[in-house]
DNA sequence: AATGAATGAGGATTCATTCAT
DNA sequence: CATGAATGAATCCTCATTCAT
């Protein structure tokens, strides 16, 4: 009825929905009746703008993606020095896992996908790679691969524990781990 | 037909067989008709044995998860020194990686409900006290805290990648943050 | 709600509506909405009973096959000499290109899907040589497979013909295909 | 992208796509949006150039008539007498019921239209009708109709069968029903 | 104690058609 | 003249759950 025609942000709408969508009930809830509902359009153009929802998924996973390399990113952008560099990382870790903890959830959905099906691996990967080679600025290449790994375990952890620790352990752990013999 | 009476194994093999499919096909996936096919037992014996699909649901990652905590154990059991202690460390993290990742695909389902609901929070904090506990045989508590992190975050990124560290990297890195000033 | 709990005509009430569809409306318009509306079950009850439409199509066509069979046997059950089969062939011809033409309707929708689907053509295939085997009865094996093409092909020109033929027509058609040199 | 105005082989295109396509899949499976594919025109091409569906079915059949007549026609041409016509028909059945049997499903899913729309009705009369006229050049008017059903049903059972019947049966058929009294 | 039958709600997807451009 | 975008209705099918037995 109210056809305005062309809505070139229909598609940017409903993956914003996905993701939010996801983030509050998971990938497991998510429908294109559901999703339709909560980006407000109707059922039909979920499968004229998606092929189905795999392709929707997907892309709605690419975007993350990009939006999580972009947070590392923007972290580690002022690091002038490894110094620096590690509180940078220290605020990372902390802001991942305090906070609403969309982005941890939608992580763990993301790493779950990734586990079982490839083209869900090349999106971890590029954005692994992508945090290495920013950790690489400071430090050498196997040290930024276990940073990388400690980060996001120490993430990981902090936001299932419900005592959290602190950042002195955060700070100490990665001292640790950049400190060459 | 009549197989006596009572078949006290069934509800095990329930559950074995959801663990299975979660494997297979993600929580997602899980539903009655499919589990029941799976564990060869009739639809109807579903909903006998669990209140619904949360309950299975629960049920079989409690199971899995002291499945795990066994793993961990087992690794460990067998160290008599720090030094020890930290190649059976090596040694569980690439077991975990390697292989044929069913548990660490079950692993990451489980914290993708973790992420999101307390029940099974629940679970992954009994295990992770578990570990921690474990470590403390050897370490100190904040090194404790902090190797198992690392842990999480060596098995998780092995796992993703596509070119996985090898052991030295893993060794190195256990060293590194076993290593207090 | 009202649940009787069994209801074993159910099946064949689904399959009688089935066959009532497509006489009306064609195997293109056969739904499970449809079918289930007309046979007056719930729509769940469609596929709990039948794996899919394929299988409630093939399940009512192979009802269908017997029908006309049977229909085939009791016009020639009666006849006692070659003369009188003559004669019960002319009847029969003339019963299946007349009145409401459902028999007919339905055979031309399944031989449409036999002639492309190798599953269907078994059901033709079976009926055939049922109607050989009764017309071998009073001519011999080569009369009997053309009389039984002549009888196809005089029935459908009837049902598609604005100004059919008549009996006598009829009659003189079988008269020469049975006549032996 | 502007191919200049018209395309006036574009109608041309979407009938014979639609004829392919019936073939493979029966009248069941057209759509729009297949039929479109397979011709390779854009999906709104096809309601400009057709009303709907229905006037796209009837068009496509409407040349296929057209074409089984010219088949028939192509068959009897050159005949001289009534003994070569007889030879001419024996062809004619064995290549309809022969070969990759294109022909035969068409001709069956027209026939199922017809038996239940008239307006289907009106192309399979005129091509019976045409198919009379051109036997009549050989035979009386009784025996042509006679004989134009037997083709009908030989031919149909020929393709139907697993084992279908030789040339020899054929022609012994034809010679029978072509021997007047 | 155990289960097969049953069903309404909701799943993904396909569709004919409309309409602004 | 031609068409891509858009959508509500309808498609088949799966499902958790209830219940009589």
């Amino acid at each position: 009825m109210a056809t305005g025609h062309t809505d070139p942000q229909r598609r940017e709408r409903i993956l914003a929905a996905t993701l939010d969508h996801i983030a509050d009930e998971g990938v497991t809830g998510v429908s294109h009746r559901k999703i339709a509902a909560r980006a407000g359009v109707p059922l039909g153009s979920m499968t004229y703008h998606f092929r189905g929802i795999d392709e929707l998924l997907h892309e709605a996973f690419t975007g993350f993606a990009a939006h999580v390399a972009a947070v590392f990113e923007r972290h580690l952008d002022g690091a002038g020095s490894a110094e620096q560099a590690c509180e940078a990382v220290t605020d990372l870790i902390h802001a991942l896992s305090d906070g609403p903890q969309r982005d941890l959830i939608l992580t763990h959905e993301l790493y779950t996908l990734a586990a079982r099906r490839p083209e869900y691996r090349e999106l971890t990967r590029m954005w692994m790679s992508r945090s290495r080679q920013l950790l690489e600025r400071y430090f050498d290449a196997e040290t930024a691969r276990q940073l990388d790994a400690l980060i996001e375990g120490l993430a990981l952890h902090r936001a299932l524990d419900t005592t959290p620790h602190g950042r002195r352990l955060t700070r100490e752990a990665i001292k640790r781990i950049t400190t060459t013999a």
